[in-house]
RNA sequence: GGCCCCAUCGUAUAAUGGUUAGUAUACCGGCCUUUCAAGCCGGUGGUGCGGGUUCGAUUCCCGCUGGGGCUACCA
């Protein structure tokens, strides 16, 4: 039975990569019938925050990611991470570090000066009682660092990525790195391997940049005697720059692309086809097939690029595919923002608006006028406006041949409008864009009949006969 | 700087030791339409460079270049 995790740090919301990292963890773990396990990686008292960490919850819930075991927090465990660095000094496996940060900091940046690569030189692991005492009295609380085996420094510690294939690195390129902060809190890599451990997790996939933290809790497995885990590590997302996605590119978090107006599952979708692809011919699928066609193999190992076109696309895609009142239901929060009400024929209006939305947004902003008499006039609507402006009396005489109308449907809205640019002599497509303005306030929009016949007729003449007076 | 990872149209990807290098998106044009979309049709656009291996490399190997990641008492 498969055992994976979802380990982020609350610092900060849920940003796509993160999901995106969750999400190929969700999809393995329900593909092979397996356990997907939530972990809050808190150890960090400066930077963890409790908001965010509800935060992230909120999002993995919208995107739909959800996990069967946790959330389990790091800050919870600190006993448990005690009892492991106890058995480690016990056996003379770790030592204590006096080394303040600033000391080492100067160290660092000297070697740097001197062009040599930094690595602690086990000055403390040296030290005697005595010493170590001495150090105490000072004030000094010690750091515990791991002590590297380092019989033999050509040796390489290796491993087989289910995604990037054969890694490794010559041992002499680690060194005895703090497993435990002078406060007694846990670094990463070490809780991360306790926990890894004891959740029974046997595929740890995440991201690429932690490639090089995996040889260190490689030997922290070996040392305490542990099977250790299968690896997997996805390429990174990028921003259009190819730089490592991150705020400057504009929107990152989930939150922000659920704002926007876009589905859960157009960027579930999304997401599980950046880095990997399945069929020719197909790339709109259901949270449901993703996960049956899911697999590793698939993934690629070079880092993608994330194309905001491609999202709204998918997006798109997946607003046709929901049913009436499933999109209804998805508006309803962007509609209460707005303060708008529902029309009796909405289902009418939605049929129209979807055909050019491509965000749950675009509904109430290309489509206003449907919702209130209080709608924007667009730059462009001003302009031809402008432009038509000898057309506009008309309008007037045509509030008056729809007041005249038996029925009011498209037909006889056609054959109305058709009759007064006939009697005034314009061309249909000079006068209706000028009757669409007065109206929507927009250029474009749906069929210009079906959308006055969605409307009210009242409301249309009452705009119409406003309009025609603004001259 | 050191270590590690990576490299196909702008972007996401497919493919094979021999193909007209495919698909989607984006872009451009046409049809349609009152407009914008949608739809249909058509088009521009790619194997980073240099060496090998080979009858033949986009594909395999090496180097280079380029990009990315890490280099913390962050995760």
């Amino acid at each position: 039975m498969e055992r994976l995790r979802f380990a982020p740090s609350p610092t900060g919301y849920l940003h796509v990569g993160g999901a995106r990292t969750a999400l190929f963890n969700y999809l393995y773990a329900k593909k092979v019938g397996g356990t997907f396990i939530l972990r809050i990686e808190d150890t960090d008292p400066e930077r963890s925050k409790p908001e965010y960490s509800e935060q992230i919850l909120r999002s993995m819930k919208w995107l739909g990611l959800h996990w069967d075991e946790g959330p389990y927090y790091q800050s919870k465990r600190m006993e448990r991470y005690r009892e492991v660095v106890g058995y480690l000094l016990d056996n003379g496996l770790a030592y204590e570090c006096f080394c303040t940060p600033e000391e080492l900091e100067a160290r660092r940046k000297e070697a740097q000066k001197q062009g040599k690569p930094y690595k602690y030189d086990r000055r403390c692991l040296y030290l005697s009682e005595e010493e170590k005492e001495k150090l105490r009295a000072e004030g000094r609380k010690p750091a515990i660092r791991i002590k590297l085996p380092d019989e033999n420094p050509d040796r390489e510690i290796k491993w087989h990525d289910l995604v990037k294939g054969d890694i490794s690195i010559k041992i002499s390129e680690l060194d005895d790195f703090i497993i435990v902060r002078s406060d007694g809190t846990p670094t990463y890599n070490f809780a991360v391997v306790v926990d890894d451990h004891d959740m029974g997790v046997t595929l740890v996939m995440r991201g690429e940049d932690h490639i090089s933290n995996t040889p260190k809790q490689i030997i922290l497995y070996e040392i305490l005697g542990w099977d250790v885990p299968k690896f997997a590590h996805i390429p990174m997302i990028l921003g259009e720059d190819k730089t490592k996605l991150s705020k400057r590119h504009g929107a990152v978090s989930v939150e922000e692309y659920k704002k926007q107006g876009y589905l859960a599952k157009a960027m579930f979708n999304f997401l599980a086809l950046l880095g990997a692809s399945y069929e020719e011919n197909r790339e709109v699928y259901e949270p449901e097939e993703l996960i049956q066609l899911f697999d590793i193999n698939k993934i690629t190992s070079h880092p993608a690029v994330f194309d905001h076109d491609k999202l709204r696309h998918i997006n798109r895609e997946h607003l046709k595919r929901l049913s009436l009142e499933e999109l209804k239901r998805e508006l309803e929060p962007f509609m209460e923002e707005k303060g708008y009400q529902w029309p009796d024929n909405w289902e009418v209006v939605l049929e129209l608006l979807r055909e050019r939305a491509y965000t749950l947004l675009d509904f109430v902003d290309k489509g206003d006028f449907f919702f209130t008499d209080d709608f924007q006039w667009d730059e462009k609507a001003q302009k031809q406006w402008e432009k038509g402006k000898d057309m506009v009396p008309a309008l007037a005489d045509l509030a008056d041949a729809f007041e005249a109308l038996p029925q009011w449907n498209a037909e006889n809205i056609e054959q109305a409008m058709r009759d007064v640019a006939a009697k005034k002599d314009f061309k249909p497509r000079k006068f209706f864009p000028i009757v669409r303005i007065a109206v929507s306030g927009k250029t474009v929009g749906p069929s210009l009949f079906h959308m006055l016949e969605a409307m009210p007729k009242d409301t249309v003449v009452r705009r119409l006969r406003k309009a025609a007076s603004q001259v």
